[in-house]
DNA sequence: GATATATTTGAACAATCGCTCAATTATTTT
DNA sequence: AAAATAATTGAGCGATTGTTCAAATATATC
């Protein structure tokens, strides 16, 4: 005695997400919205009660997203340095041509909102530990492998990377030569703070 | 035969600097910046022309701010090398508690907008791009006195540091701890590849 | 002080914002 | 097929968006 059809969700969210990386927060309106996922704002409201449920479920969208192809990369490769290195070369170079943004998304998000929007913030905030700590144990497992000295601090690590992951991306989307980004992407592991 | 008493153009666009900086172009409406500077649309529309206007001639202002900053961070003091230390550790650590917000407005601007608004993302690339280039100018001083090695190329160790500030000041906003990013920009000159 | 002229004001424009909800449609159970 | 019920639709809500412009105001010249 009921209606069950309903609309793909995991499509719906794919499609917000790839229209918010694109455009961000503010400049996304749920007109742009209802148009990118053909859902119109009932059905839209009754899903994710809010604009910002749907930026909510992006966000974790798009942090799992990240993660999934770290794990990918990492099956992949015999080496987590390499899986690492890999992942690195694809959000800061192959992104540009294939992404809805050269920017990642959670950086964008912070770097975008206010403490107007904590929750959001907090979201994109913590997604962006959680990628920090998959990097950190996948620097534990080259520890163990000797890619990486055992007396560094991975965590430490982790967080150099993301730093240098966003550095690179913004800088990627200021200028249109790969070229010297490669190079340091191709350097990274080679110095301080890995050696 | 005219009236000539008009508001202090510089004033106003400090102000508005001041609340884009901390909400960002999209966030911003002509009404919040109409409080902000104390003027009413006819007159910010007779001196500025549109919301862009304004929002470019604060992206100028805000490049001249840093510009300015590094040039008086130099005078007073004897080394190039701290001066770009000290530098860094402004806009990295004492933007947090003193600026209207801890992103840089540049980089910020260029994750936020897209090619819907070419003109002022060209602007705020070009102004990154000239604090780069002052950047280098401060390392050929310091390759001169012999605080770097004269066989580094001084655009690709701008470009570094402009890569580390941007991934330093996004890490700032989701981390409250300084300690870690205190480290890193002290090592900063010590390893690869300035050494 | 009267006149001329530039500046400043604030009401108001059409368009769009996030969001609501009564009405319609589609599916399942009886 | 009829009844029950959940999903979907789309018109439209009040508020806000960027912007315009006639009217009011203030200053410089005569």
């Amino acid at each position: 005695m009921s209606k069950k059809a309903k609309f793909d969700r995991q499509q719906v969210i794919e499609n917000a997400t790839n229209l918010y990386w694109e455009k961000g927060y503010h400049a996304t309106s749920m007109r742009n919205l209802q148009d990118a996922i053909d859902l119109r704002p009932g059905s839209i409201y009754a899903e994710f009660g809010s604009k910002d449920g749907v930026f909510k479920a992006s966000l974790e969208h798009y942090a799992e997203l990240g993660l999934t192809e770290l794990e990918n990369l990492r099956v992949q490769s015999s080496s987590p340095v390499e899986a690492l290195k890999g992942f690195i070369k694809q959000v800061v170079i192959d992104s540009q041509n294939e992404a809805p943004s050269c920017m990642c998304m959670l950086a964008k998000t912070v770097a975008e909102l206010t403490d107007d929007q904590p929750e959001l913030l907090s979201v994109a905030k913590n997604a962006l530990k959680s990628v920090e700590n998959q990097f950190a144990q996948l620097i534990v497992e080259a520890q163990k492998k000797e890619e990486i000295g055992k007396s560094k601090d991975p965590q430490e690590l982790a967080r150099f990377l993301q730093i240098q992951i966003t550095g690179l991306r913004v800088y990627a989307k200021t200028s249109d030569d790969n070229g010297p980004l490669e190079k340091m992407i191709d350097e990274l592991f080679d110095h301080h703070p890995f050696q």
